[in-house]
RNA sequence: UCCUCUGUAGCUUU
């Protein structure tokens, strides 16, 4: 069972869920450890419902269970099932509290995060660490900060989550200096500051960085290759992707991006087309090739077709009516989106605005239910 | 061997 457990787990964390509940089928005497397991595998491949499943079939729960399928409608981004679940759960840990705190986060409520930080009956290094991604996530850089001098412990994580704040800012001078203070480095460290230089446009840092880190893993790779596509060199961002060894989805998806953002929809279409394995994102980032070539309707069919949808989905298509100059159409598209957010009202209101259709753009900015 | 924190790809800011 030992054994069989931890094989799911390592199926769970590579995206094997099949492989995963295979295992999980042929033990006969299940654990909680098993169970627990296979929540878990089946919420990190995006399936809370599956999760859900599993957990009803547990002949007994203890706050592990549940705050397993909490994770599960936390990471999937179900605020509202996971404060039901976590209103429902008979006993609380400070696993339970922290992860409603960053399911609020997730969905733009730092406020509330801030409320439940504080109403909680204990905090740990994972609360505050979790606090600081909290306002990182929802750019409150100042009490991002303020929260780093006032956790009384810090660890790595917390070191790299206030390095990653200041990434987020384009902050990049004191990026590097928190960098050279932290008392280590870990992939991750060396991996934010990478980044940190790419979005600001300093490519030449990037690659730096990328030679001087000790050890580099596919996530640094892709991070390279994003740096060489933003700063728009296509032709050499592709031979560094051509020269990959490995490449997962995400590698993928940066190219079809990078050509759809240089309006290479041909280009964009072929590295789509041989793509491996494809996700929502990757089909979305089509979408938006498609939008800005002109093509619409192609546009739309593919969205109709996606099987899943999440907001960026459905943001992008709101875009695409814009891009195109649909305003009609782009009204009745953003009155059906739903759970609008920030960038779903800042898209509509940016369109009427940009076109001078100044008293719609002044009617939807009056019914924002939030502005930045 | 199970649950929560930090790194890479898609959407807005004319």
């Amino acid at each position: 069972v030992f054994l069989h457990n931890r094989l799911i787990g390592i199926y769970g964390r590579c995206g094997s869920v099949s492989d995963a509940c295979a295992v999980f089928d042929a033990i006969r005497r299940k654990d909680c450890y098993s169970w627990h397991a296979m929540i878990t595998a089946y919420a990190r491949s995006g399936n809370p419902e599956a999760a859900r499943r599993v957990f009803d079939q547990m002949p007994v729960w203890d706050v592990v269970s549940w705050n397993s399928i909490l994770g599960a409608f936390v990471r999937a981004g179900f605020l509202a099932e996971a404060e039901r679940i976590f209103d429902s759960m008979p006993e609380r840990n400070l696993v339970s509290w922290n992860s409603i705190a960053a399911a609020h986060a997730q969905q733009g409520n730092w406020l509330d995060s801030k409320r439940i930080f504080d109403s909680m009956p204990g905090r740990d290094l994972v609360s505050w660490n979790t606090m600081i991604d909290c306002y990182t996530q929802n750019s409150q850089l100042a009490n991002a900060n303020m929260e780093f001098d006032l956790m009384p412990e810090r660890n790595l994580v917390s070191w790299n989550a206030i390095l990653s704040a200041y990434t987020r800012d384009g902050q990049v001078d004191i990026a590097e200096a928190i960098f050279k203070e932290m008392p280590q480095h870990d992939l991750i460290s060396w991996t934010v500051l990478l980044v940190c230089f790419s979005q600001n446009n300093k490519l030449t840092e990037a690659k730096k960085v990328f030679e001087t880190m000790p050890e580099r893993d596919l996530i640094a790779w892709n991070a390279l290759l994003s740096a060489n596509a933003l700063s728009g060199h296509l032709e050499k961002t592709s031979v560094l992707f051509n020269s990959m060894n490995e490449k997962d989805v995400v590698s993928w998806t940066i190219m079809v991006t990078m050509f759809a953002q240089n309006f290479s929809l041909e280009e964009a279409l072929i590295i789509f087309n041989q793509m491996p394995m494809r996700n929502l994102v990757s089909w979305t980032s089509l979408i938006s090739a498609y939008a800005v070539k002109g093509y619409l309707s192609e546009a739309k069919n593919l969205f109709n077709q996606l099987p899943q949808k999440d907001l960026v989905a459905w943001n992008t298509m709101l875009n695409a009516y814009y891009v195109n100059g649909l305003m009609h159409e782009l009204k009745q598209f953003f009155d059906q989106i739903p759970g609008k957010n920030l960038i779903s009202w800042n898209a509509a209101l940016s369109a009427f605005a940009a076109i001078g259709h100044v008293y719609q753009a002044k009617k939807l900015f009056e019914t924002m239910p939030e502005r930045d």
